[in-house]
DNA sequence: AGAGAAAATGTGGTCAGACCACTTTACTGC
DNA sequence: GCAGTAAAGTGGTCTGACCACATTTTCTCT
């Protein structure tokens, strides 16, 4: 068995299809490729990978529960924008969090978002905020789809993505429902754009999250 | 939705791994079972369910790599304990594929760093903090191996995850490396013992992050 | 030549069976 | 009783075969 697969060499220790993922992730890596992209057939996969194709496609169903990919009968695999997914909610179904693990996600959350508003403050394009603001008045909106908006705006979308999946898991673990009036959102939006740091964290903190104690 | 297939009659409207998953989320539940819990083996499953056991696998790899389950080869799949989830830590390999997320990393990193710093002034024991300064006094470290203690002291260890993958992704980026005198750190520590979080943020950004820039 | 139908091709979806590697259990001979 | 070995059980992987569906190509009839 000449396993010549550059980098992994006859590596026994993990199971294929989890090398199969770090594969698919370098591949997608190193081509550049983006969401609505499609990855290679499984079939190619397969021969290219030097793997059976029961293996490829246990690593491609382990992405697609997981959201990162879709596949389309017939037409092929392709790279998903990643958004929110049933699958943390499929994560609460099957196992329920202790005390502990929730109260870490709700803390966590919380604070992502203080950290997403104050670097909206810091670096967010003025007229993002401006944007929001009008959105804000004519929309209806909840308090998960304020946030969502407010983190798209900040220009650090890696903390976007940790809090998608922080506030999945919280959604799942049935936490708290936060929902404050219209008008404190709007309040808030108004201080950050005058880049009023302590209203901010009065508005978030004392308002936005009076209701629920964690 | 009318996602409604208990029956499975012919329905190929949903993937057959997608049922199964869903099977055993019933088959869990109807059962008791826990962590730690065995579950029925792949054979039998397959027969119970009436698949082939190629779905059945696709349906308990996609679990596994969730880590809701966990297989050991020679006994059975068992199910896993829902604290050691990695879904944190496989999205955010995925995420990085993002160009843009790359650039945020630096600064989510100590955004996290500092978020612990205040964790730990409010929650962690005060005995661990001591123990800390004593292993500081004593052993030898550098930046990363002082801020992995801190995080583990902190009782928000979904916090000590979420640094794990972004510190580890900056270092593999090339990031700085930051290294302060050590008796920058004691000074750290001693800040966190006495609950100053004024000196703590002052130590830590004019001090420990003094070197490089973001 | 053009439009529509039919066939070929490509791709995911599923199954059955065959081995392998490893662990647990049962059995056997002393 | 015990050690050693055989058997059974279980996950890990591969191969090959179909099916279902979508796209592309080819063919046929006007």
């Amino acid at each position: 068995m000449n396993d010549n697969r550059a980098d992994s060499v006859k590596n026994k220790q993990s199971k294929i299809y989890l090398d199969i993922v770090e594969e698919l992730r370098l591949m997608i890596q190193a081509d550049g490729l983006l969401p609505g992209d499609k990855i290679p057939s499984e079939r190619e996969l397969s021969e290219r990978l030097q793997v059976g194709r029961s293996s490829v496609r246990e690593a491609l169903r382990s992405l697609e529960l997981l959201g990162l990919i879709e596949t389309r009968r017939g037409e092929g695999t392709f790279i998903k924008v990643f958004q929110e997914h049933r699958l943390v909610e499929l994560l609460g179904a099957f196992f329920l969090l202790d005390e502990n693990s929730r109260n870490n996600l709700s803390e966590t959350k919380i604070l992502l978002e203080q950290a997403c508003l104050q670097g909206v403050v810091n670096k967010a394009a003025q007229a993002d905020i401006e944007d929001m603001i009008q959105w804000a008045k004519t929309q209806d909106f909840d308090d998960e789809a304020f946030f969502q908006r407010v983190f798209q705006i900040n220009p650090n979308h890696l903390l976007e993505r940790i809090w998608i999946v922080v506030n999945s898991y919280e959604k799942s673990a049935g936490g708290p429902n936060r929902k404050a009036p219209k008008q404190l959102y709007v309040e808030l939006l108004h201080a950050l754009m005058h880049k009023d740091s302590d209203e901010i964290d009065r508005i978030y903190s004392k308002g936005i999250r009076l209701s629920d104690k964690s």
